[in-house]
DNA sequence: TGGTATATTAGGTCTGACCGTTAGACCAGA
DNA sequence: TCTGGTCTAACGGTCAGACCTAATATACCA
């Protein structure tokens, strides 16, 4: 008797079950093959890959097929196509860049509150505080110290300040010396910044009290004081998002609302 | 005479200033077109774009170009391409899919380290169980009960308890109604996922203390209490990571380690 | 030596054709 | 009435070949 006998049903058929299956397309194939051998480190970072007609004579398929391919790749950030001789496909590794995109994308995409991206940072900034007052070498105070600077000689000029003010938080991420946690802050500051520039709700004692938050907190990195920098930007953030939560109430005009 | 009439230099040349210009692709500017009006939600989700011939009627674009166009969209999740008959473009909102896509392609390309993924969790996951204490629905609860059986049903099945395990998380994340920190956590707990299914430290002392942990942070979100909630889930994520990094440094085996 | 033409090599775009898949309608046999 | 076969139209997927455009290497000339 044979072991594993489909059982019928009451037509008589074979109950045999098949799940959906898929069948990749050519682009698909090559993209995939790709992007392994690119993951996999065969590829260092800048190596070209070979030209497309190349491609086409190695793959025995056409040249839209190879184009598709590679376009995939660069949506993805895996390569960076340039023209002209001497052109072609380099591979390149992701970067804060797709990351950021991809974010804003689904910021955009899903209508996400402003709130939620305070709450996300509310999460996320003051553990990268701690870990970047573990971690922090003498460059990342550098670039803390240079923003505080930018930003406090920014005075009046809103551009400046959100410049300097994204800087910051930046370089904190980057004292992280967690690339994930510091590609998050990165997407999140643009996206943050993105939807508080054309907003009226930095005055003067907003900026005064960011200063001064800026520099205790960075005076906790500075002493590699993990506690004193987790509460302080704990508490930086929180009263920061709460201002922005007020100010929005106040002036009634609820922005990237959920319907 | 003219307000703004161009000087001369001694060439005789004018000395029009401009800045380096960027030419746009053709398919670029058609893609950014259409991601324009699928983000302006002129286009709802599941409305299906024009055919690829009718595009090229419209755009007076090439069939080529308006397909490198809809495959850029296609790979950033703006849309699904179906083919045969009534198939075609359909508009989708990028969801927590790409952005999980994207994130692993990050932690892939840049060798993060499996204690960088395990910090992030620590970072982001508390926070999400305080929220979700706040927010949780019924439904919620319902999803984390389920997980919380699947769990406890999982047996000496490492399979089953991994999926009931991230299960268990994702419900957690969404509990907390913030679909930015959930489509992080989504993306997070798969890469985690994908990094711990093969390591042997996932003992039945482990699955216990996990069973129990998941069971008491469900009671605080049950009970409504951000503080335990966050407590909890703190201390739940910190050991988890705390066993895994000391079960890396028994087996010596330290895998994806920075150079 | 230094600028300038020219050739070469790459990607970008276009055309037109054909293939493969699918939804739907219709028909024929059990 | 169910089942399967067949046909057609409407899609995306793939292909081959051509030409355009941009960037650069290289030879050339003042």
């Amino acid at each position: 008797m044979s072991p594993a006998a489909p059982s019928t049903t009451r037509n008589g058929r074979s109950s045999i079950q098949l799940t959906p299956m898929e069948v990749p397309k050519a682009s698909d194939v090559l993209a995939n093959e790709l992007r392994e051998r690119i993951l996999s480190g065969e590829y260092t970072e800048g190596t070209p890959l070979p030209p497309e007609r190349e491609l086409v004579v190695q793959t025995k398929m056409s040249r839209t097929t190879v184009r598709e391919a590679l376009r995939i790749l660069e949506v993805q950030g895996l390569v960076r196509i340039k023209a002209g001789r001497a052109g072609g496909a380099f591979v390149q590794r992701p970067g804060e860049k797709s990351m950021a995109d991809t974010v804003a994308l689904l910021i955009r995409g899903r209508q996400i509150r402003l709130g939620a991206l305070l709450e996300t940072r509310e999460a996320i900034e003051p553990f990268c505080a701690q870990l970047a007052a573990r971690h922090r070498t003498d460059e990342d105070l550098a670039r803390l110290d240079a923003a505080n600077k930018d930003i406090a000689a920014a005075g009046d000029k809103l551009d400046a300040f959100l410049q300097a003010n994204v800087d910051w938080h930046i370089a904190v991420a980057s004292a992280s010396h967690n690339e994930l946690l510091s590609g998050l802050m990165i997407s999140l500051s643009r996206a943050i910044y993105a939807a508080t520039e054309n907003e009226g709700f930095i005055d003067e004692k907003v900026r005064e009290i960011t200063v001064k938050a800026h520099r205790s907190v960075t005076k906790a990195i500075r002493d590699r004081d993990p506690d004193a920098a987790v509460r302080r930007m704990s508490r930086h953030v929180h009263s920061y998002a709460e201002s922005i939560r007020e100010f929005e109430e106040r002036t009634d005009i609820p922005l990237d609302q959920e319907p």
